[in-house]
DNA sequence: ACCCAGGCGGGCG
DNA sequence: CGCCCGCATGGG
């Protein structure tokens, strides 16, 4: 181990560690988080990244601990969206009771911003899926395809997140070992395709219709799985990604229980949240699934 | 045993 | 076009 570990601190209002981390976003599996001394790690590259929060959810301190804090100081700024106003965001989400009830129940939860691979590779795994398998796949994918990471000593220290050069270069029956079903095809040719057909980090220029249209080029990858990288892998908050949950929610809440079809939904959405969508839909997406679950659909 | 999960592509009418 | 179906796999 290096000796010189560093540490900062950011200061930061609405912001839940554990929210932020339950929440399935791409960095959220494959990161380590700790509930008891309520502290996440994470490489960003090959540099491990340690944070810890203090204080309380409207107005706490993300300490960080790195060997380079300069750089991890930028990083978990980046990520986890720290320049958000996050007041701001609740009161243009915060449109009815429901929302506001969403909010109330998941207040701090950040949308975090992630590789664009990172969440194309994810989000390919979520397609008619669920969280924990998704995470368990992802994992399976990290151990067996990422490349090992270590210190200065040659000790290891975990693996990083598979490029997509190293996937295209696996075999798919490989991919499906780690458990992605028929979605290693999906895998195999996305990996493909991003590695010589389309530069994912030179799409982050380009407006949100831009990009989901690119990111509909892939195979395997349509209109929901495309919003959910525009919006976790570019940033895009206007971006409003509509699976199951989210449709069943919207439907039940807002057009009196009748199944309403996507492109509806889609334009309510952007009506009614305008460029705050992708936060109003990850708070009704999490809050709607607790309220379908108790009511047992 | 049965049902469903952060959908998508393909085929059919 | 819109609708409908199959799809791997594992947990509830």
């Amino acid at each position: 181990m290096q000796n010189n570990m560093e540490f900062g601190k950011l200061n930061v209002k609405e912001f839940n560690l554990k929210h932020t981390f339950e929440s399935a976003q791409p960095l959220t599996f494959h990161a380590d988080f700790n509930d008891i001394s309520n502290t996440l790690t994470y490489f960003s590259k090959d540099r491990p990244i340690n944070i810890r929060f203090e204080g309380n959810t409207r107005n706490g301190n993300i300490v960080i601990a790195s060997y380079d804090i300069g750089y991890a100081i930028n990083d978990v700024s980046r990520r986890f969206r720290i320049n958000d106003d996050m007041r701001k965001v609740y009161k243009n989400i915060n449109t009815d009771k429901f929302m506001e009830e969403a909010i109330e129940s998941y207040r701090g939860m950040r949308l975090t911003l992630n590789d664009p691979w990172e969440a194309t590779l994810v989000f390919i795994i979520s397609q008619f899926n669920n969280v924990k398998r998704i995470r368990g796949i992802t994992k399976k994918l990290i151990e067996n395809f990422g490349e090992q990471i270590t210190d200065e000593y040659g000790k290891p220290l975990g693996k990083a997140f598979p490029s997509s050069r190293i996937l295209a270069n696996a075999s798919e029956k490989d991919i499906a070992k780690c458990g992605a079903g028929f979605r290693a095809r999906y895998i195999k040719r996305a990996s493909e395709y991003c590695t010589h057909n389309i530069d994912l980090s030179g799409l982050s220029r380009k407006p949100y219709g831009e990009i989901k249209e690119s990111l509909m080029e892939i195979d395997g990858i349509g209109g929901k799985v495309a919003d959910c990288i525009a919006l976790m892998g570019y940033g895009k908050l206007e971006a409003f990604p509509i699976d199951t949950w989210v449709q069943r929610t919207l439907s039940k809440v807002y057009f009196k229980g009748k199944n309403t079809n996507i492109k509806k939904l889609q334009e309510f959405a952007t009506d009614r949240w305008g460029k705050y969508s992708g936060y109003a839909q990850q708070y009704l997406f999490w809050y709607g699934r607790d309220i379908g679950r108790l009511n047992g659909n």
